[in-house]
DNA sequence: CCTTCTATGTTGCAATTGCAACAAAATAAC
DNA sequence: GTTATTTTGTTGCAATTGCAACATAGAAGG
């Protein structure tokens, strides 16, 4: 059944490409989106979780936060318990982007589960939910250099 | 709902993440066990139907495929019908690589899967086909320069 | 306390990615 | 049959992406 995880990879690849061309109108650039709604929701979070979040690879998340910073979406704090880390935060900026970024996902939304059922987009929602559980797991081991054995 | 569309993005990226680190190891770089494995099934096949079934841009596919080309994984033919386009073939070294690919994918799948009844695994594939089917019209329509009203 | 290991962050390459802009063949429209 | 449009392909930038390799702060183990 591997055309499930073919499906998922040309949905995500579609919405990705569609998100990126229209939020080039707010000046956010290839991607950017992801960082900043997360962000937004988790004001104080740091990049590498933010990384693993997102599941990217920790130097991609670190550029793209540099770039919100310069670009005036967000800031970054340093903590006054860990001088090691340093938070983010949405600048007035980007929270003003913010909603914008969610009524675009809100329609896309709608554009990829019209015809579904409120059951239907329950059901999608929770098994897609355990599949990714399930495969984060093998993402954090493989990133961490590890070996699959199959 | 638009946690859907989030759970996905982040179980494609991770899958695409650890496929890349397998497939290293077969001298395939990033995405280009995509490319192959649609042009093993779909021997013939040109580049600009692979870019539209992989919802990457034209340069990116045309990109990929000379670079599967030069590392010997596949032939490119002349149409004697049509002299503009280009039909894609796996050679015998991609003809050896893909089982391999496969034999990933299923690895994956019953990563991803794991758990889930066959009746999920249904469920979870019909819905997926669905959503696709839905969106890829927006990709097009927004890949051919248009804007959505929303 | 000291050493070792983990967490978090960075910079330097080398590659993929994609938009613009172009080309030429094929098809459609008249 | 000629012109216009669509299909298919390319090359030139400019950017994102990610691995390797490094740095340093904090945590764990003794």
């Amino acid at each position: 059944m591997k055309e499930i995880l073919r499906e998922i990879g040309m949905i995500a690849r579609a919405l990705d490409s569609i998100s990126n061309t229209e939020f080039k109108e707010y000046d956010l650039t290839k991607g950017q989106y992801l960082y900043l709604v997360r962000i937004c929701e988790n004001p104080g979070f740091i990049q590498e979780k933010l990384a693993e979040m997102i599941k990217v690879d920790r130097t991609t998340a670190a550029r793209a936060v540099k770039k919100l910073v310069m670009n005036g979406f967000i800031d970054r704090r340093d903590d006054p318990k860990n001088r090691k880390i340093k938070k983010l935060f949405p600048t007035e900026k980007g929270k003003t982007v913010y909603p914008l970024i969610i009524r675009e996902h809100d329609h896309s939304d709608r554009v990829a589960l019209s015809g579904f059922s409120e059951n239907e987009i329950e059901t999608l929602f929770h098994l897609l939910h355990r599949a990714r559980k399930n495969i984060e797991k093998d993402w954090e081991s493989v990133k961490k250099g590890n070996k699959r054995i199959y």
